[in-house]
DNA sequence: CTCATACCAGACTCATTTAGTCGGTTATCA
DNA sequence: TGATAACCGACTAAATGAGTCTGGTATGAG
């Protein structure tokens, strides 16, 4: 079915959050997880955990106490949206061939690994073409119902 | 993790190998799905299955009996990866929010769902561009340890 | 000082999906 | 007419995903 899970997704929502954040607020753009949640309807423990995760990955810094809360480690158009479903999801394989356990048991006679190794490839290079602040631009674009403009860059892929 | 089912790869590992078949046979190109299935160590009732599905989606054709089996309803190089994925995966969604019973109730508050819509798109055309004849052709290049060629056309993503 | 707030970590449950099997039916040709 | 092979749906088991629970630790406000 080739999808992302729930957890990228919401990883996602609220990286393009706290970036939409941090420019609005001048002073501490740090928010609580249960903030984020309740923003989106997200299960707060849920998201908690993502939020960890991704502190852990270095894209969140993390603070504690009644102030703290999460804020974007680096500026938003340098966070790719790879990296946000690599850390949460884990590394990306679009067949099941290729694991983490290396070759699967068809190796030799698996003829069609190398095509969609590269695949793979162009997937991973298209999301690393989208960062975070692209999120935010695309919701203002939206949002001014013009659909013109086109946020990001062009992303070729080579077979 | 974004990744396929081994359902799809056994799918297309049974069509390059009947495209395969197609070329170096003259005259009865059908292939059992017993014999496709020994050939790659692919358990045979779930082969069998996954043929149907495909003979059912119309880029097989079938036939019973003792000389029976399957075969390519068209030229190797009028059949894409894409359509292979989709008849047996089902239609390909990259982020949740979209399923198949429509938007997901974070609608409205999903604010990610336009910038995963398009990377969907451009992953259905970068699948696409990947024929079931270039399948057989890099296995060839690899075979003679070239891996200069590069196989398939050029796919331009804009975001 | 202390307490409410918020992050941290791992085990755990429940639902869905995937992988693979089983049994029986129908079509075709030697 | 019997061997071969496609067809079909129901079924089971394993893996993954989504979400919860419980018990901690850090930190700043009052």
């Amino acid at each position: 079915m080739l999808r992302l899970t729930k957890k990228a997704d919401y990883g996602l929502m609220a990286l393009r959050y706290l970036a939409e954040q941090a420019t609005l607020t001048s002073s501490n753009p740090a928010r609580s997880a249960k903030d984020i949640a309740e923003a989106y309807h997200i299960p707060p423990q849920l998201l908690a955990k993502i939020l960890q995760t991704l502190a852990r990955a270095g894209l969140l810094v993390s603070h504690a106490g009644s102030t703290g809360g999460y804020a974007l480690s680096r500026a938003a158009r340098e966070i790719t949206a790879f990296e946000v479903i690599r850390a949460i999801d884990g590394p990306l394989f679009i067949t099941s061939c290729i694991t983490i356990h290396g070759p699967c048991d068809l190796v030799g006679t698996c003829t069609i690994r190398e095509p969609l190794r590269k695949v793979n490839e162009s997937i991973k290079d298209l999301l690393n073409g989208i960062l975070i602040s692209d999120l935010v631009d695309m919701t203002e674009v939206d949002r001014q119902g013009a659909g013109t403009a086109v946020a990001g860059g062009l992303v070729s892929i080579a077979l």
